[in-house]
DNA sequence: ATCTTCGGTCGAACCGATTCGGCGAATCGA
DNA sequence: TCGATTCGCCGAATCGGTTCGACCGAAGAT
């Protein structure tokens, strides 16, 4: 099921069979319906490794989720979704390659097995191993997320440190004077994640211009390390009236914690956060956050790979991302006086 | 940076390079060593177009998800995960593509391009195109799911029939006479899903060997529809007291309505389902679910699938898993009186 | 009538690996 | 000492496409 046996059925030449086929030189009507009914009888489709050889690109992109194990958010799962659906509709393939740290073997055969014409980099550590090593592969590259150095590579990012801090001033306009962040897991932060680290420095910022007593927490990313976190917290933090948080998974557990202290939301505690807009949606109640469109920014970080690839001499571009605060009601003024201890 | 340049450099036939890569024929320590020196010096590898063209197979295998735009369970999220890391383990890559009914392009290309050496297909209906496709091309398949004649296929699937029986027979034993069935949502249904369908023939089954009043309607997969869907039950149906169900998405959405119905779970209501184990456990109350393994069963789909690109001539196999109902607190004895309407 | 242009086709080179047959030198057995 | 192995390596063919240069005949220009 070759070229050359539709090139022989069709009483041509190989080369004919093949410009028929992409049209970069003209061939006869008669000539194409002869070789088209051919390829039709046997249901030929060129083998997509010979021509990727000869073109020398493979009409694929990489993209590099969290290692095998870790659950992804929904944020997550809303840039590979995107990014999935953002390749299908330019007619590119998508590879995954589930990679974390260092010398991952699937990252190092996609990225410089010639696999994929470029990659999407997801959760981007401050300093990573993986940007490093795509530099210096010269393989196209766009990053969900940046590292500490992000004038050399073309990303997508949420503005976390700003968004953290809207979260603070909106709740400090509010009348909250004792507030939480509630991080990501601890490995995670530990590791140099950067929105974890972003949304820390964010958080500060604004605490201090405002005066406010502020703790930061980090937190498993589900539901029974929200809860536990949040009980600890109001056990250590006796006057915390409220939260901001990027992590949405963690959110429906501090629901339970705080519905478990017999604290209502609002009107006792408020919380607000950066999260997926799906996500804050269905939460129940749904989170004032400052809705996150993971749906739009793989499929961004999908044109501005293509760009690349098209013309890797381009210079670098970046898309910060910061959404209002939809008020979905977990907000509202402190309470007048402080709960007991 | 290919191999005549690494065979250059180190004085030896192209020939000598690839041997001393692959082992699969003798080169003395001394080449060896010396090819070793170019190539860690270059950073070569070899290219896996080239490869592939040559070997006629492409260490690849293709995971087809369902389309863009729905988004997956976590069940499904479990398949994924699982596939993914199982192939990575083998040294595989995956390549995605989210196709659903006809004439997918991703689809297509995944599948006649001999993109892939394999694939695992989800989300399979009773009647599947894309099952026929995959017999007419000879690709080596294993699927998630199965179709009405799951004998010419490979598979790993939930046996939801006898799970929903048990379901039922469960809260039968409770003592409940009137129950519900909330599937997934109607257009997959319709379309001829499979779990959709076998769930429903269980149910229909177990309710008339008990002799008990049964409805079966259909459900979004979210929150939002649990809900709403569960509110109209509860108003059609007064003398409703449990509910079996295979939508995890929705059971949350359900919790709701129960709650503002002013029902407790399970004094007043009770409901059992099926359900990703993980999904299950965070639930809040965690629910009474049969727990599938969803992390393993894709494992599971690649292992066969290793097998039969190993050997495509192999008779197929297929693995019902019906795990064990674990008892979580959503199911109790029917309550002793019937509701006020 | 001759020259040019152009549409349509062919043959051959090429992409970068793997793999088979063969060849020279060293080793072994008799 | 001579033939048979064995070891280590090379050259060439091959996988299945794409693409470039060339060729031929017909149409248009002069």
């Amino acid at each position: 099921m070759n070229i050359g046996e539709i090139a022989k059925r069709a009483g041509v030449s190989r080369s004919t069979v093949s410009y028929a086929l992409t049209g970069k030189r003209p061939v006869s009507e008669e000539t194409k319906r002869r070789i088209m009914t051919v390829i039709d009888e046997l249901d030929y489709r060129p083998n997509a490794s010979a021509r990727a050889l000869k073109e020398g690109r493979t009409r694929t992109i990489g993209l590099v989720i969290p290692p095998a194990g870790r659950r992804l958010t929904d944020m997550q799962l809303g840039f590979v979704a995107s990014v999935v659906d953002a390749a299908a509709r330019a007619d590119l393939d998508v590879l995954l390659s589930p990679s974390g740290g260092e010398h991952d073997r699937s990252f190092e055969r996609v990225v410089t097995g010639r696999r994929v014409d470029g990659v999407v980099l997801m959760e981007i550590r401050l300093e990573d191993d993986r940007v490093a090593r795509l530099l210096q592969s010269g393989l196209p590259f766009v990053g969900i997320g940046r590292t500490r150095h992000p004038e050399d590579m073309s990303w997508v990012d949420i503005d976390y440190d700003t968004l953290i801090a809207k979260c603070v001033h909106h709740l400090a306009d509010l009348g909250h004077r004792h507030l939480a962040l509630v991080n990501r897991n601890a490995e995670l932060v530990a590791a140099g994640y950067g929105p974890g680290h972003r949304a820390q420095a964010g958080f500060d910022r604004a605490v201090t211009e405002r005066g406010l007593h502020g703790v930061r927490v980090c937190c498993g990313d589900d539901p029974q390390s929200g809860q536990s976190c949040l009980q600890q917290l109001l056990a250590e933090q006796p006057e915390l009236t409220a939260i901001a948080t990027i992590n949405e998974a963690a959110v429906s557990g501090m629901y339970r914690a705080l519905a478990e202290a017999g604290l209502t939301v609002p009107g006792d505690f408020s919380i607000a956060g950066v999260a997926a807009q799906h996500w804050a949606e269905n939460l129940h109640p749904p989170l004032t956050a400052a809705d996150v469109p993971a749906d739009e920014m793989g499929a961004r970080a999908v044109e501005l790979l293509i760009q690349r690839i098209a013309d890797p001499a381009t210079a670098h571009r970046h898309l910060l991302v910061a959404p209002p605060i939809s008020l979905r009601g977990t907000t509202g003024p402190a309470p007048g006086h402080r709960r007991a201890v």
